[in-house]
This record gives C-alpha cells, sequence and structure tokens, in this order.
DNA sequence: CCGTGCTGGTAATTCGTATAACCAAGCCCC
DNA sequence: GGGGCTTGGTTATACGAATTACCAGCACGG
C-alpha cells in the first residue's frame, strides 16, 4: 500500500543494484546519451528500477559535476509586492520554465543588506543568471557583484551602462494617450503628471514628452497650464482634476499619467457632477488590472507590457546577456475602454 | 583595477594553495568548527586569501555532503499574481529569510502539469520543505509527492486531512464585521457574500456563519432577503446593493464579504445618490491595499493576515511540519477607516 | 629515556552524477 | 586464423566541501 519510492535517499546506485547493471549505465540511459548503445531489454531494466525505487536524480549532484544549475535568481525591491508588477515576476517565471529553469526569487524590499546577502546566496547556488528588477522604471545602481554572471537589469536602467536593460517605451505610451485623445476630436487636453518631469522619473518625463509631441503634431497650442503635477496617487489625481476643471478654460480630456491618478479623477468629475466621458475624456496609464477594468465607465489605458518584459529579461539572460548596456524598449499597447468619446460642441472647439 | 575574484571558478582548494594550508584547513576555519584549534596566525592567512582570491562558498557541493539544501519551495496557484495575495509570499520569503533559506518559487497558474514537474525538481533540489499555497481559501487536493517531505497547505484546508494547514478564520471574521455594525447601531443589517454558502467556498460559508451570530447574539432577526449571493467581483456588489436599496424596507447597512464587493455597493450607492457613512454603513473584507484605503470614504473592512500566515507557513515547516492535518486560523483584524456610522433616526430603528 | 598529553595541523573519504576511457564477446572477411 | 569492426556494456575519475581519523613535533613528568 505505501508507494514504493517514498524515501528520497534513492540514488542512481540503487537503480543500478535493482537493475543488474552499473550506475553508469544508468546515467547514460537516463540521459539519452548520444553515441551509445544499449540494448531495449537493459533500457527496460533500468526504466523500471527507477519507478519501481521512485528515484529522482539528485540536483545537487548533477549541477556540481556541470558547474551550471538551472536556477535563474530574481532580485526585485517590491516586484512581488506591487499591486500589478506581480506579472513581471509571473512573466520570467513562464519564460524560465520553459527553458526548464526554477526562479530563485527574492523580495528586498529596498533592504541593501537583504540584497546583497541574497546575491551572494545565488551565486553560491550557481543560478545561471539574475534578473534585477524593480517595481517601477527609474535609473538604478546596480550591485557591483552582478557584474561576475549574466545579468539584466529590468522595469528599469542601468546607470553604469554595463548592463542590458529592459523598460517600457514611456515617450511613445504619452503620445499614443494623447494622440488618441487628439484623434477624438479634442482640441484642449490636459495632463495630471505622476511626478516632476525633472526628476530621476523616466515614466514622468517621457510620458510627457510624448504628450507634448502628439500635441504638436496636431498644430495645437501646449498650455503649461494644463500640465500638472501630481503624486502618482488617487489624491494628486482628485485635486488636480478638480483644479482643471474649476479653472479658467478647462479641458475637454485629460491624459492621466497611471491609473491611479485617473481614478482620483474618476472621483473629482464625479464630485463635479460631470460625467465621463460624456463631459470630459480620460486616458490613464498601466492598465492596472485591479483598477483600470472595473472604474465606471471602464478606463480606456496604456498597458505596461510586464508580461512580456519578464519573459523578455529571461531570454536576454538566456541569451548570454551582453554586456552592452544598451536598452530594450517596450511598446505599451493601448487598452480601448469606454472613458473617452468626442468633445461636446462648444465654443472651444469651434 | 580589475576586483581580484571576479572569477566565480574559485574553489576551497585554490584558497588552501594561496594560504599554504590544506583544503581542510580552509574548510575548518571558514566554519568555525568546534574543537579545533588553529594558530591566529593561520586563520589569518586563509581570511586573507578567501578574501583576496573572491572565494564564494558552492553550495551544491555543501549540500550534495550534508544531504538538505538552504531552500524552501513556494507553490502557488496564482500567488503572485492575485493584487493581494502577494502578501503571502512575501511574508513567507522573509521568515526563510530569516531562517537562512531561500525561497524557490513556482507559480503554476493552476496548470497541474507544470505544479507536478515543479515540484519533482523542487525535490531534486532537496528543498527543506514545501509551501502549497491557494490564491483563494478553499479545500484541495494536495499532491501525494508532497508526503515525502515536510509541506504546509496556506491560505486553503487540506481535504485528504494529511498536512498542516493555514487559513483565516472566516467564521470570526464575518462576525466582527457584523458586530461593529450591530455596535453602530444598525438593526437591519444585509450581506452581500461572494459566493453560495454550500459551495467549496470557505470564505462565503464562514463569514456568512459569522454574520448569522452576531445577529442572534444581538437579538435581531436574520431575514434571508437580506442575505445576498454576489460574485465576488464589483458587479455582484453593484446589482445586489442596488437591488437591497430599492427594494422594500431597505437596510441601513451592508457586510461585504468581500472588498470588491464593496466597491461595486460604492458605485451602485453613488448613483442612487445615497452617501456613505450618512445613509448606508458599509463594511469590507479583504483589506485590499490598492482598494480599500483609495475609496472615499476610506472603507472599514477586515484585514486577512497574509503577511503573518506566510509566515507562520515557514515556521511550521521549520518544525518539522507534523503530519497531523490539523488547521490553525488566524484572526482577520478589523480595520477601521470611514465607512461606518450611526443609521439614521427613521422608522426601522425605532 | 620513555610514555603521555597537548598543539596545530593534514590525508583520506564521502556525498551522487556524468563521462571519458576502456574492454570482452561475437562476427566477418581476407 | 588473426586483424578489425560492432555491440553492449563497465571502470575509474572529477566536481567542491565537510569531517573523521590520524600524525608530527614538542614539552613535561617520572
Amino acid at each position: 500500500m505505501t508507494r514504493p519510492g517514498s524515501r528520497s535517499g534513492t540514488t542512481m546506485n540503487d537503480v543500478a543494484a535493482a537493475a543488474g547493471v552499473s550506475q553508469a549505465t544508468v546515467s547514460l540511459v537516463l540521459n539519452d546519451a548520444a553515441g551509445t548503445r544499449f540494448s531495449e531489454e537493459t533500457r527496460r531494466k533500468v526504466h523500471a528500477a527507477v519507478h519501481e525505487l521512485g528515484y529522482r536524480t539528485n540536483a545537487h549532484a548533477k549541477v556540481l559535476r556541470d558547474g551550471v544549475a538551472g536556477m535563474i535568481g530574481f532580485v526585485g525591491d517590491f516586484v512581488a509586492t506591487a499591486p500589478f508588477a506581480g506579472k513581471i515576476i509571473e512573466g520570467a517565471q513562464a519564460r524560465a520554465w520553459e527553458a526548464g529553469l526554477l526562479l530563485l526569487a527574492v523580495n528586498t524590499g529596498g533592504d541593501k543588506a537583504l540584497e546583497a546577502a541574497s546575491l551572494e546566496t545565488m551565486l553560491s547556488y550557481k543560478v545561471a543568471g539574475v534578473v534585477y528588477a524593480a517595481m517601477y522604471h527609474r535609473v538604478l545602481d546596480v550591485p557591483d557583484v552582478l557584474a561576475e554572471l549574466p545579468a539584466v537589469v529590468l522595469n528599469s536602467r542601468d546607470r553604469s551602462g554595463r548592463f542590458p536593460s529592459i523598460a517600457p517605451q514611456e515617450e511613445l505610451g504619452g503620445y499614443m494617450a494623447t494622440k488618441r485623445l487628439v484623434d477624438a476630436g479634442h482640441r484642449r487636453i490636459a495632463m495630471i503628471n505622476i511626478g516632476a518631469v525633472d526628476g530621476e522619473l523616466p515614466a514622468a518625463a517621457g510620458r510627457h514628452a510624448g504628450y507634448l509631441r502628439a500635441l504638436r503634431e496636431a498644430g495645437l497650442d501646449t498650455d503649461p497650464r494644463l500640465h500638472r503635477i501630481g503624486d502618482g496617487h488617487e489624491s494628486g489625481g482628485f485635486d488636480n482634476a478638480l483644479a482643471l476643471m474649476t479653472g479658467p478654460q478647462p479641458p475637454t480630456a485629460i491624459f492621466c499619467a497611471n491609473d491611479r491618478t485617473a481614478w482620483g479623477s474618476y472621483q473629482a468629475l464625479a464630485q463635479l457632477g460631470l460625467s465621463i466621458p460624456h463631459d470630459v475624456s480620460l486616458v490613464g496609464f498601466d492598465n492596472q488590472e485591479t483598477l483600470a477594468p472595473h472604474l465606471r465607465p471602464g478606463l480606456t489605458t496604456l498597458e505596461l507590457p510586464f508580461l512580456e518584459m519578464g519573459r523578455r529579461a529571461i531570454e536576454v539572460l538566456l541569451a548570454g546577456a551582453e554586456r552592452d548596456g544598451s536598452t530594450e524598449y517596450f511598446e505599451c499597447p493601448l487598452v480601448e475602454r469606454h472613458s473617452v468619446a468626442a468633445p461636446l460642441k462648444t465654443a472651444t472647439s469651434f
């Protein structure tokens, strides 16, 4: 009644003994080694013994001999915790698994000591490479120890330029978001940003640059009063949307540089009795899945392609992670929902 | 200028050679082995060589000899992806790290083949134990292979009763949520559930049982029309809140069995022009951090103690995970915000 | 001058797997 | 009838660290 191979102590020698062959034979048969020939009878006996004993290869012995483990390290600051960035780890893990690799994941919570210790441990385990991920897009300093193996910076850029980086294409995203509003017929389009344009926040700077490009391309003037600095949270959206809509020459559309900001704007507009998209059109950024689809009306927004970015990070690692310091940018696709419509025909659209 | 120990190939033998001692000496000195005596001079030379060469112990060689690895497997269905359950993995990882262990995490996405393969790989790596986690509280079937090592079921219960389980105390949560409303003076309290009470959803059944207990304890009658079955999403909250408030004898308070349901109720109440908490009080469940604090007004809700549950899972593993099939329940603390107030003095409160 | 005990180390073995090198038996063919 | 090829395996070793058993040298006591 007890399953035969429940003890984890079964080794290749046990299998060999049970099958009446040598340990080498077991190894060669199991690995289907090229250039070796064994009788069908022997193969059958080996496999039968493996099954009978519940043999499982000892990965450590294998790694010790082969030098490289079937694991990839994943170090993130808050990746597993962040509401939407879990996707990034999911994508990485899925791709790693396709290559037969497991992810050794650590959330440092920003703790540099933990980060250093984790990396040491990962190196001890001879991980095939390390993905160094950040919760939000920024320019960061990569620990020196990563120079010892293939490493990729994910959702950020490496300041030192030593490592390949993978980041979202912020400028194009800002452009597409704004263009969506321009194409809908809007002529007075505000932007509520998630931070200062000159700070170390590529998302704020890039999305704003795209916003400006779309406006200029459409021949619209870029009233600086229409660009407001929020904080990336609901309150930033709430306060700024309120200010924009109650001020002189209110916009007919607002590009919110993230979904939480957009949510704050929804709340402000509701308070003002303005309807979306009838009175004001809105575009967000992030496509936060716990938020954007559930707002009423659903928020049209740009998706951060975290799943793909995570996948790609592993691919770059597997390809050797050329130490050229280049950054690979991922396009953020527009996710159409119901927060954009044509502007009301008012004096401003005349 | 180049860092000395950048090559990862440095072994204990290299260190021994550089220090002019034997490999055994290096090992004994580095591990500070009890009962051995080495001169200060020798110790110094060893440490100097280690530093000079950038030696790092090969974890696989160590595990191969010692038998158990410094890793714990974490298998979840959607844990990393789920909006709030990332906490569960964060807690587990933090506790594991305190014990010097790393988490080998896999998200199966519900794929049983991937799950089986991951577990095999983890066993190959001689993980010290496995946490088998579920995104939402349910009764589940644990893969047989887990019987081979210490294993804990997290955020669910093991149907077979073979493994220790860790789950939230749903009934008490439902009781506390409802009691909060009773204590505020409400006498007609509805509940919008997240599923059927008789399904395999301990959360739905437990929270409802607690709801009933609180009502009975307060001597209130339990009008079955006040208990409505939602789907756990916004729409379930929206539709049912609408129905409740526009029906006969509307409640003055609603216990929503999760925060998303509560959010849907917010939207329905807003549409009806009812204010929270003035016209209707609301209590949620989950304390979803991307949602509950950001609603206007902030949602009073019960916290799922995922961080602590994750920590506890590792502790149970470290203690050997006694195969007694017991379930350890975690209390869900009430998080007070601003969605509960005393009912308006109407005829029903008279 | 020999036995005993202490100091400060070293040699050898073990863990489980992969693989290079080797080998015995059988058969063919000149 | 012996050289050479094929078939079907085996033996031996390396990977890197931990640990047990052992050992050389010296001091001391009787």
